[in-house]
DNA sequence: AGTGCAGTTGACTTT
DNA sequence: TAAAGTCAACTGCAC
């Protein structure tokens, strides 16, 4: 019979706050793996930049892990194929691991573990890191268990592990040896835990003071921004002993008579609350990966190489969005706003499908989150049926958050010597213009590939004619009830939403007010 | 000093 | 987490 726990590290890099690696090591002696999956790796979500990330926080893993007595295995392979293999070897008790709200790859793996699990009549024990309710009945309530979640204690990590005799514990494999192609992330955030303790701390004393003011400024975020993302999405910091930490520091503040920037603090927590709230629609419904929530909404826009290349690669005509999308490509991080509002003009003004875009994105995202990810391609796309259409003005935004045109001149060296008033919109500078300060059209670079207002006014009228068809508002109630936040009561109704609904023509009442919670 | 008017601001609605 | 349009209240100014 087995007697060696297995705890299968995922994405949950630390020791400290992590249930499987506690109540393994109470049980018997703890075998802690992480399996490198090369077709996990193959996958179009994934990228060099995410290993990169991920393995740095392997190796602190590992350094952590043997001053408890035991270092991290590391095995690449095919998990079952590994887990068997450990089964063999040292006869597995139990698998322990945390909850993964992944993608379609790793859900289907997940089975595949499940299943070899049953058969060899191993137990296999999952347990919550996140808000994330599995399985979840009903979205009543959801908030509340949110809450006693990250109110619970925080485990502290385990004294000590026995070790186990003579096992080799594994190279953890370059970039390059799992063979993924280097993607231009030249300047991305330092991984592992101690970084991202750092990071932390840095933000609770001092930055998060200039959060408010600073979070949608693509240039000032970077600082002023907790830019624990891909901490959280790897697991090196848990969101429990982060939102704790939080609330310790607001009463702290609010005790020094810093009443700002304890709101600040609040400010951070709630998004840490919206995080769950959306990975949790894709625990509920993970085709949303893949196809539109609201079936109406589905085979709407059409791909197009040439338009779908320029956007990836920061190359459309519209400064500020290059400006937006080569950051990103560089650093791996971009602030919220300005993802949305690349997401915004790729969906609209570019009409290209969310999937395209969305891929593009997830591999230039250290911090990708399927669940955040996916569930944000479809918002900013409209293809949710239960959220109002949000098209970006890519020029307000630049003149709003870039208006002396800094992001745009660090980031797009060709457009140095463009005078600021042309510096947004390069494409009325007239010939001469051009010639003198070195930036010709076509030349140095790209003209604008759609003409931005008559591409939006568009797409908007596609999106409000199709919201206004038959049937439209019916469907989105049910999703309403089975996806939509709570949070301001009773879930809204395709009426309370504005749709223009009622009896029409018999001169009657036309609407009701089912909004109880107006006033 | 009060009135009328153009332009501005902010709350709210529609797309 | 949007943007544009509407409308009423407000402001500054000329008479």
């Amino acid at each position: 019979m087995g007697c060696v726990h297995v705890v299968w590290f995922k994405r949950d890099l630390r020791i400290v706050d992590h249930a499987p690696l506690v109540e393994a090591s109470c049980r018997g002696p703890v075998l802690p793996l992480y399996v490198v999956e090369p077709e996990l790796w193959q996958q179009q979500d994934a990228s060099a930049r995410q290993w990169a990330f991920c393995r740095e926080a392997l190796v602190e893993l590992r350094q952590a892990l043997a001053a408890l007595g035991m270092p991290l295995v590391v095995r690449r392979g095919e998990v079952v194929a590994v887990l068997a293999r450990a089964h063999r070897h040292f006869g597995v008790a139990h698998l322990w691991s945390h909850e993964e709200t992944g993608n379609g790859w790793t859900y289907a793996r997940d089975r595949r573990v499940a299943a070899w699990a049953r058969s060899q009549g191993i137990p296999w024990s999952e347990r919550p890191q996140f808000g994330v309710v599995r399985p979840l009945p009903s979205r009543e309530g959801w908030a509340g268990r949110w809450e006693a979640r990250m109110a619970s204690p925080i485990l502290p990590a385990p004294v000590a592990l026995e070790p186990l005799a003579a096992v080799d514990p594994g190279s953890i494999p370059s970039v390059a040896e799992l063979g993924l192609a280097d993607d231009g992330c030249v300047a991305r955030q330092p991984s592992g835990r101690s970084n991202g303790l750092v990071q932390w701390h840095g933000f609770l004393t001092q930055s998060s003071q200039r959060y408010q003011r600073d979070l949608s400024n693509p240039a000032r975020a970077v600082s002023s921004c907790s830019r624990l993302s891909a901490h959280l999405s790897w697991g090196t910091l848990s969101m429990r002993e982060v939102i704790q930490d939080s609330r310790g520091r607001r009463d702290q503040l609010l005790a020094q008579g810093q009443p700002a920037w304890a709101l600040a603090l609040h400010r951070f927590e709630e998004r840490l609350h919206w995080h769950c709230h959306f990975m949790q629609k894709l625990e509920d419904q993970p085709s949303l990966e893949f196809s539109e929530l609201h079936p109406h909404t589905a085979g709407l826009r059409e791909l197009s190489a040439d338009r779908l290349a320029a956007w990836s690669l920061g190359c459309t005509g519209l400064p500020f969005v290059d400006a937006c999308m080569r950051s990103l490509i560089a650093t791996g991080w971009l602030n919220f706003r300005m993802r949305a509002m690349l997401l915004s003009v790729a969906s609209y003004q570019l009409w290209l499908p969310w999937r395209d875009s969305g891929l593009h994105l997830a591999r230039l995202f250290v911090d990708y989150e399927p669940g955040i990810h996916w569930s944000q391609c479809q918002m900013q796309s409209g293809t949710t049926g239960i959220n109002t259409i949000r098209i970006y003005n890519p020029l307000k935004q630049a003149l709003d958050h870039d208006p002396r045109g800094l992001f745009v001149r660090r980031w797009l060296p060709e457009l140095a010597q463009v005078p600021a008033v042309h510096l947004h919109h390069p494409w009325t500078m007239d010939g001469e213009t051009q010639r003198r300060c070195g930036c010709v059209l076509g030349r140095d670079y790209p003209s604008p590939i759609v003409d931005w207002s008559a591409a939006a006014a568009l797409a908007r009228d596609r999106l409000w004619a199709l919201r206004r068809g038959a049937e439209f508002g019916t469907v989105a109630d049910a999703i309403q009830r089975r996806h939509g936040s709570r949070r301001a009561g009773l879930p809204k109704t395709a009426l309370a939403r504005g749709r223009r609904g009622g009896v029409v023509g018999d001169g009657g009442v036309q609407q009701l007010c089912l909004d109880f919670n107006q006033r």
